[in-house]
DNA sequence: GCTTGTTAGTTACAATTCCAACTATTACAT
DNA sequence: ATGTAATAGTTGGAATTGTAACTAACAAGC
């Protein structure tokens, strides 16, 4: 049981990581949305083929928790400008393979290295257990079931 | 000059913020969704009211960083539920003061209790120090520029 | 008084997202 | 083999959000 008198909610942990995210979100997608107009779920979607090469759309669904609806629509719009390519797995013909094109290549080595950045920038005044203790508590925050 | 080749983005700050707080909002979403009917602008207004007392809908946004579309919607459908009023000031009529109904008290006091608790949940597994340290960190990443 | 500029809040329309239903294909059990 | 269920991915329409333009009221300078 707890007593909600003495608690602030200013201080309740999905207000204040919405508050982060969105404001660092926010700054990020600057940089693929003006120099390459992608969506987030673009972004998204590149940089898990970037990190894993081939995957499949559910393959992605599983790492990163988007809906299928949302990785539907995103490989449609990279697979219209070039940025990947799907192929049909011939044992299962259900399935499509997703793979970078070289130009995805480049735009997603592009984006990583500019991530990079920011994320430095972002963890400027952090001391490197700090930052490394709060990736580690935010992972788990997003494991949980 | 920051290295990207050895940079990770599955670490990338804005990428873990935005999972975990997805994460756990969509659990807490279901409170306040399925209880109330009520969207997450709409519970964010409520909750600033709850704390502040009466305040403008633009006093909201300097606290809440909520764009102010956002909040003159969440402020409407809140005021067709009757769980607050708005008042004409008579010093300057373009401004509206925000007050919760007796019925919005009540939603705010039922939503804080259940906050309260499931904050507790999610910092479970954190020792004091770490929870306290994860906020600060949070708080500051809202709120840089 | 009359411009010109600013601020509070709303509204319109386009872009996104959500949700549920859908097609196509495979798996599995009878 | 045949009916039933499960899985991969797509699509349509409703709900929500974003963006920019808008109204109304105030403020300041002349």
């Amino acid at each position: 049981m707890v007593k909600s008198d003495d608690f602030d909610v200013r201080q309740f942990l999905p207000y204040l990581l919405n508050q982060a995210a969105e404001a660092s979100s926010l700054e990020f997608q600057k940089v693929y949305k003006d120099k390459y107009g992608m969506l987030r779920n673009e972004w998204r979607v590149l940089f898990h083929l970037g990190i894993y090469g081939q995957m499949t759309a559910s393959d992605i669904g599983a790492r990163s928790q988007m809906h299928k609806t949302k990785i539907s629509r995103a490989v449609q719009r990279l697979a219209e400008r070039r940025y990947l390519t799907r192929t049909r797995a011939e044992a299962d013909r259900r399935v499509e393979y997703l793979t970078l094109t070289s130009a995805g290549q480049r735009v997603y080595q592009d984006l990583k290295a500019t991530a990079a950045e920011y994320d430095a920038a972002l963890t400027d005044g952090m001391s490197r257990q700090e930052a490394a203790l709060l990736r580690t508590m935010l992972e788990r925050l997003a494991a949980r079931p």
